[in-house]
DNA sequence: ACTGATGCGTC
DNA sequence: GTCGGAC
DNA sequence: GTCCGACGACGCATCAGT
């Protein structure tokens, strides 16, 4: 019995995932499509090192995630590309300059970095690598700050990178890049983790859907979203702690191990309220009707809005279908009153005059296009932003094609782009017709400069493709001037908001 | 101490 | 944030 | 309907280089 106990707590103790582990798994997802296979490979793992190792279960999780540590924690690795091409380059050999062109290629630093890795003779093998090793690793990434901190975390990226066996570099860096990039992402972590928690079953655990708000313990309110962005982010000590955070809950997913998500949300609920206690000013239920109909939602958003809320979350199935201007994940959608007063999206005829290299899925196509805006004025173009979305993948293989054609080597005289430089410059051929939901102004493009701004242009909020329009040529695209119109219009419809806001009258709302 | 570049979170 | 693609 | 990963603007924090 003792020998068994103790090979039990040796096993236990002594025993990590190997890297290589987590690695295979990984390759298994990447290459299907199945979500209920990418579910079934990550179950199968995870309940393996509830059983063999459950002290990595955590490690592993992360891993999955792309993360080092609950957000709240707010560490972060603080590494980009330009890091990871040095890392790289140094640890086998290579020059930036060779790592670059392979991106452009590949599409991948991940994948650069595994033939890199390959094609260098190795003259032994590295002791393997282990999931904790490798958050550990990670851990301490993020942990380098202040002097020479970059060179630290190169060093230590290269550390690992000599470490790594078989198709460990691939999702080593692309851990490091925060995206893995294999069709996981945290819904199906999610699903995982329940699932092999229920195969063990004896769990008792919760996970809550909340929220964080600032809160002012003097007058019970909660502050503006502002005050929230406020906080300080690192090396906070209890004691400094200026902004107070209340969490508001408002779904219950998982319950002593078992899943309530296929439940009905009025289940959900119920055993929220029915198994968690509010603490004062830091923990508590977000405030909820039942309304059966829109001026019931209205009255209550109105109240909310009041109450300094961003708005309500309403259950997609009780709502007037028509109703639905975003949709959310889990059957939710918001409603915001910036949307009730009008959120009217705005569609301009700009000119593509240069893109950038689609890196992933758009490997070998232009993954996104620098739009600019016409100014008669000085007769140039003025960039206005980039757009990499509303273009179907069929679309933006003609794109790709099209524009290979109306390569230039320098952008034009007449060209006017801030510091918005693309790979890529085109002659301005054509014009395509681009949606927003705002205009903004903006520190890095051209557009109408000196209209609003001396010396900065405009750019748009959430950009994207609707259609080519051939009948345009690209001096007939929308200029300047009504690019600074419809900035100004905007400024006056907030500013008279505002107004309505301060006279302090509920009115009836007319929309 | 300042600037520009880079990373990263939020929408 | 928006969007299209795969399921 | 759900999930994922292409891509957007912008503001803030941090660091390297001066």
């Amino acid at each position: 019995m003792i020998v068994i106990v103790i090979i039990f707590f040796f096993y236990n103790f002594k025993i990590s995932v190997p890297y290589a582990a987590l690695c295979k798994t990984f390759e298994n997802i990447e290459n299907t499509t199945k979500r209920i296979k990418i579910q079934d490979y990550l179950t199968k793992l995870l309940v393996a090192i509830i059983k063999l190792s459950p002290d990595n279960l955590l490690e592993t999780i992360y891993l999955c995630l792309n993360r080092i540590c609950p957000e709240y924690e707010g560490l972060e690795l603080g590494i980009g590309e330009t890091i990871l091409i040095k890392a790289i380059g140094e640890a086998t050999g290579r020059s930036a300059k060779s790592i670059k062109i392979d991106i452009e290629k590949q599409g991948d630093l991940g994948n650069v970095a595994q033939t890199s890795k390959s094609n260098q003779k190795t003259l032994f093998k590295p002791k393997p690598l282990t999931v904790p090793a490798v958050f550990k690793g990670l851990k301490e990434i993020a942990m380098f700050t202040g002097n020479q901190s970059q060179t630290r975390k190169i060093n230590k990226i290269k550390g690992l990178l000599i470490a790594c066996n078989g198709n460990e570099p691939k999702y080593l860096i692309r851990s490091l890049e925060g995206k893995l990039r294999i069709g996981l992402a945290e819904q199906t972590v999610l699903m995982s983790i329940g699932q092999a928690i229920i195969a063990k079953s004896d769990v008792t655990s919760f996970v809550l859907d909340c929220e964080a708000v600032a809160w002012d313990k003097e007058n019970n309110c909660i502050l503006p979203f502002q005050v929230l962005s406020t906080r300080k982010r690192k090396n906070v000590e209890t004691g400094d702690i200026a902004v107070q955070v209340c969490v508001f809950a408002f779904d219950c997913l998982y319950l002593n191990g078992k899943s309530l998500i296929k439940k009905t949300f009025k289940e959900r609920r119920e055993a929220l309220h029915n198994n968690f206690v509010p603490i004062e000013g830091e923990f508590t239920f977000a405030k909820n009707i039942n309304a059966s109909n829109i001026e019931e939602i209205q009255s209550f958003l109105e109240q909310s809005v009041n109450d300094s809320c961003e708005g309500l979350m309403i259950k997609t199935l009780e709502v007037d279908s028509s109703y639905e201007p975003s949709k959310r994940s889990r059957n939710w959608l918001k409603v915001k009153k910036d949307y009730i007063s009008g959120g009217i999206g705005d569609s301009l005829d700009l000119v593509v005059i240069g893109a950038y290299t689609g890196r992933g899925k758009r490997t070998g196509s232009y993954g996104g296009y620098l739009l600019a805006c016409y100014d008669n004025e000085n007769e140039e173009y003025q960039s206005i932003c980039k757009i990499g979305t509303g273009f179907s993948d069929e679309q933006l293989e003609k794109h790709t094609e099209f524009f290979k054609q109306h390569i230039i080597n320098k952008p034009k005289p007449y060209y006017r782009v801030g510091d918005a430089k693309p790979d890529i410059w085109f002659d301005a051929v054509q014009v395509w017709e681009v949606k927003c939901a705002d205009l903004s102004i903006s520190p890095v493009h051209q557009a109408a400069v000196g209209l609003v701004d001396p010396v900065k242009g405009i750019s748009l909020r959430f950009p994207r493709f609707l259609r080519i329009r051939d009948d345009k040529t690209p001096e007939m695209a929308t200029t300047s001037e009504q690019v600074a119109d419809m900035y100004n219009q905007q400024v006056v419809i907030s500013k008279n908001n505002a107004a309505n806001q301060n006279g302090g009258v509920d009115d009836d709302f007319e929309y």
